[in-house]
DNA sequence: GAGTAAATACATATTTTTATGTATGTCCCA
DNA sequence: TGGGACATACATAAAAATATGTATTTACTC
């Protein structure tokens, strides 16, 4: 366990990629390889064998999201670190759901980043504190949206406002339109509103979907 | 003219102050000092005396937007390189007002930025391909947007946003129930939708209106 | 085990919206 | 000066949405 932590850096801007090398390099870790797209970066695996991949989200070709995806599938020993640009709610769910093995924000200075990577390399899990803040802040959200509405009236809800009718609604939910009429009515009866845009924009002010 | 460029940066990613300064240190630059928000960097330019400022748009306590318009007003001096974290169309716009010196994608590489610094440290403008396209796109959305609907088309449109229906958006506008409907059905035309939640959608993609 | 909430289903009446026409006066630009 | 785009106006028919009822089954809670 006295080797160095073989690392790689997936990351479209060079001036990252310069600085988490100077920040990391030495001290117990190896940068193996960078990669500035993930079609990239998957090729270069089989050749690199990292211990340990940091990508970012945000990227052009192939993201971060797909290239942990398939990471996952094809080299399920590569511990995945997600840099986050932070904001990426949406995309953070999804990644939990992928099994990444750890989050940090862009923002960590050199400490940080380092106990992150040796962590990870480890196979323990890491979440900096701000994640763990974000964590909390979906399932609050979650919570909040589900004490309102029902899981049928949030699945109508998001039928009308991608633009579907009643009938529609109907057809996708494999339910009668007349019960989309009553579950229609009861969502507006709840919001004290009497059509279908006011809904959305509720919606999209609640994020109950995104645009 | 021999003499090194006196280079501050402002960040609040310690990467990426680290990536700036090993790219661009030597070379004939001279990182004196580095900040991670606006209002730090701002005390610190007198005792610094930079001749560029290299600065993020994203930043905790004063961004960047900001941090530049007190820059012209105190220290109209200094040059001013607002580093892109792309996708900040918006805000390049309101920064050109200001009247920046250059601006610059996070994914320049090392050459690039090295030119961009000299280039503002020397009195010119600097701006990236990237940016040059992004200025384009600035126009032309601005053109389409005014070009596809008539004033009247917008108001109705704007009214139907906020839920009013055919009857009230005739009462506000001061004039007929039909020709509302004339108005709206036309508006649906043009953009090949049929019905009022897809032009909500629409709208707020556009940024037609403002919730 | 009773009470409550949810999801489901159906009915009816009214209002609103949408699709498609026609038509007229104005204003601008080629 | 003639064509085109726009705002306006009106008409009709069909489709959809909304308001208000009632009612049954399931599932969870106290």
């Amino acid at each position: 366990m006295g080797d160095n932590v073989r690392l790689m850096l997936v990351d479209d801007h060079p001036l990252m990629l310069m600085g988490i090398a100077s920040m990391l390099s030495g001290k117990g870790i190896e940068i193996v390889g960078t990669a500035s797209n993930g079609s990239e970066a998957l090729e270069m695996v089989p050749v690199l064998k990292p211990d340990v991949m940091m990508l970012d989200i945000v990227m052009p070709v192939m993201d971060g999201i797909e290239l942990a995806r398939r990471m996952r599938a094809l080299y399920p020993d590569v511990a995945l670190l997600v840099l986050s640009s932070d904001s990426s709610l949406a995309s953070l769910e999804v990644l939990l759901n992928i099994g990444i093995d750890g989050f940090l924000s862009k923002t960590s200075d050199a400490l940080v980043m380092l106990d992150a990577v040796k962590s990870v390399a480890l196979g323990y899990e890491y979440y900096g504190t701000d994640i763990a803040r974000l964590i909390e802040r979906i399932s609050l959200a979650k919570k909040a949206s589900e004490s309102i509405f029902t899981p049928r009236e949030l699945d109508v809800i998001r039928f009308s406002c991608m633009g579907l009718q009643y009938k529609e609604i109907a057809e996708r939910l494999g339910i009668r339109y007349l019960t989309v009429v009553t579950i229609k009515n009861n969502i507006f009866r709840k919001l004290g509103i009497n059509n279908t845009v006011e809904l959305v924009v509720y919606a999209i002010k609640n994020e109950l979907i995104t645009l």
